[in-house]
RNA sequence: GGUUCCAUAGCUCAACUGGAUAGAGCAGCCGCCUUCUAAGCGGCAGGUUGAAGGUUCGAGUCCUUCUGGGACCGCCA
């Protein structure tokens, strides 16, 4: 693959400060703040004055004056208190323009140094059904997994249910109220269970909840659950399988339900899966001496400072509670004992709710304690919550949680309104109708969670979301749909795509913007922000969106060449679009 | 009380290791469909970047203080 214009003139401007004795580093070329002006600017000049203590704008004319007839250049320009303005040659641009169409990943580079990487997202519980809280891990997490492995990772993505805690106890004890009878709940009994599971999803989405607000206000209530949770992890065979009947059915829910979202998983893992490896790990992390008793429960240290007290500091992790039970800290520290042997990974990534921040922070740091990995391999990807339009965190206008089969599906009709209102889709069959919708539906929910900046909060607007205009997903089909429909229109015509030419603004503007493509992807895996790579394929969709409303492909009286060259430069759009929106979960339809 | 994150146009959000005139979308106003999908394109208007200081040739970005808001703070996950 041929550099980048940015690439190309940045290594002109580099060799231009190192030949005058200036860090070549500060030759940086960026993409202009005033694309008016130029398309690219250095402001190196201004940096390296400082340090020489020099006039910049003399540091500026002594770069230009050595890049003055470089064929790659076509106008410089000193501006202000020195930048350098720079535009790129016509032909400069347009063999860029023909090696990007060459690309099969239409200029996006592989990493050099591939690392093994583990996503953990998705954050589902075992038990309790799906809501647009679990929204964002799921899509921010599958776009993040699929931009690593995009650059040349080799990643995994893990679900890591919540199938060990409390929960579980909860779900048990209530079960048994309902049900005593069951067979799981004799002592006596220690085999041949039943093969059915004796619940069903709904019914654990009623019993969970039950059991947790009768646990909230009544101490003795919330002792069973503790009891048959510390039961259950002492191995009691009916516990066990039960909680395997809960898995299986919680599991089967869960893919259902991701699935709809496009969201798949490598490992669907889960706490219950490390349990085997809690005991040695408990008398490993003893034995290293890094651990200490507490008020009847085993606790790891994480924080000279810490005073219980004044309520100052980071708490110790928990490993065992005084009950006998182990916590959220101890399967998280067994987890990154069973990667370490299974995967051996370089990097974790935890897609988690930004309020679990102190967690993360607890967990990592008695791990580099206990020195199985190095603090900067592990790192919490924390992002904002879901909220309403007052600000508190999303619900239903009657106080309850939005089930996000509810919201896909309020997604769903919304398209398919829009879709009989433009008259389009009279004559498509049902099941396409339905696909489109689906797909637009989806490209909506997705977009609008990812174009907003991981770690913030942001106000999830119904209205805004089916309005389907403006920075939206379906603007992006809606673009990528149009070069489709040109394509099987020159198609028919006898039109193939042919050396492309980039002469007109719109055309150049255009492929600017696809050649910025491997730097959006980079910038987004180094600061692991999928809004980055959101803002990329939006501008290069009004990019093509401009250059289509400027510039007639296949209308008649266009030159031969031009049409050639025009429907490559669409086409090579469309495959860039197509590979940004999939590392985003978005699919494009046919038509809409 | 402690820790931490945030505050940018009427609304929702951007702004790449500090750079020029802080950008998009929505809402508002004005144009553009007998020819490639108007879910579109062009234009207008909209700002003391919460406040006050400081560092710097230069600050939305860095430092200090203040105001307002969110989140978290040992046996839940």
């Amino acid at each position: 693959m041929s550099l980048s214009i940015l690439q190309t003139l940045t290594g002109h401007v580099q060799a231009a400060f190192a030949a005058l004795d200036l860090p070549p580093k500060q030759g940086r070329v960026i993409r202009s703040d005033r694309p008016d002006l130029a398309p690219f600017q250095c402001n190196g000049a201004l940096a390296a004055a400082k340090a020489a203590k020099k006039n910049p704008r003399e540091i500026a004319a002594s770069v230009v004056e050595i890049l003055t007839g470089n064929p790659d250049i076509a106008d410089m320009e000193i501006a202000g208190p020195g930048f350098i303005n720079l535009t790129p040659t016509d032909a400069l641009i347009t063999s860029r323009a023909n090696a990007l169409a060459a690309s099969e990943r239409t200029g996006a580079e592989h990493v050099a140094q591939p690392q093994k990487i583990v996503v953990d997202y998705g954050g589902a519980n075992v038990a309790k059904p799906m809501h647009v809280g679990h929204l964002r891990s799921a899509v921010i997490g599958e776009s993040l997994k699929r931009l690593l492995r995009f650059r040349g990772h080799d990643v995994t993505g893990d679900v890591h249910l919540g199938d060990w805690g409390l929960q579980m106890g909860h779900l048990i004890s209530e079960l048994e109220h309902e049900q005593p009878d069951l067979p799981y709940f004799d002592a006596k009994i220690t085999n041949g269970y039943p093969t059915e599971s004796p619940v069903s999803m709904d019914d654990m989405a009623r019993l969970y909840p039950a059991a947790s607000a009768k646990s909230k206000d009544d101490p003795a209530r919330l002792k069973l659950s503790q009891e048959a949770t510390a039961e259950l992890q002492a191995g009691r065979a009916g516990y066990r399988a039960l909680l395997d009947h809960f898995i299986t059915v919680s599991i089967a829910y869960l893919k259902r339900g991701y699935g709809e979202l496009g969201v798949e998983f490598d490992l669907w893992k889960g706490e219950a899966s490390v349990d085997p490896l809690i005991p040695g790990m408990i008398d490993d992390l003893i034995a290293m001496g890094i651990t200490e008793e507490s008020d009847g429960a085993l606790i790891i240290p994480v924080d000279e400072t810490y005073d219980a007290d004044k309520r100052k500091g980071i708490p110790p992790v928990m490993l065992r509670a005084r009950t006998g039970a182990v916590l959220y800290h101890t399967t998280d520290l067994a987890t990154l004992i069973d990667r370490k042997n299974e995967i051996g990974p370089d990097k974790i990534y935890y897609v988690v709710d930004q309020r679990q921040a102190m967690h993360f922070d607890q967990v990592f740091r008695a791990c580099a304690k206990a020195g199985w990995y190095e603090r900067d391999q592990l790192e919490h990807l924390g992002f904002g919550t879901v909220n309403g339009k007052d600000g508190k965190p999303f619900t239903t206008r009657g106080g309850g949680t939005l089930r996000l089969a509810d919201l896909t599906e309020m997604m769903r009709d919304a398209a398919q309104e829009r879709l009989a209102a433009s008259g389009i889709g009279q004559d498509f069959d049902p099941e396409e109708l339905e696909d489109i919708a689906n797909k637009v539906g989806m490209a909506a929910l997705k977009f609008a969670d990812l174009q907003n900046q991981r770690t913030t909060n942001y106000v999830f607007d119904v209205e805004r979301f089916v309005s389907f205009e403006g920075k939206t997903g379906p603007y992006l089909l809606y673009a990528a749909v149009r070069i489709k429909s040109l394509l099987r229109r020159a198609a028919k015509q006898g039109v193939t795509p042919g050396t492309i030419n980039a002469v007109e603004d719109a055309e150049q503007k255009l492929v600017l913007t696809l050649d910025h493509f491997d730097d959006a992807l980079a910038h987004a895996e180094d600061k692991r922000m999928p809004h980055i790579l959101c803002d990329h394929v939006y501008s290069l969709a009004q990019a093509f969106s401009k250059f289509y409303a400027e510039c007639p492909v296949l209308q008649d009286g266009v030159a031969d060449e031009t049409k050639a060259s025009r429907l490559a430069l669409a086409k090579l759009t469309l495959r860039q679009l197509t590979l940004g929106m999939g590392i985003l979960g978005i699919d494009i339809p046919e038509r809409m």
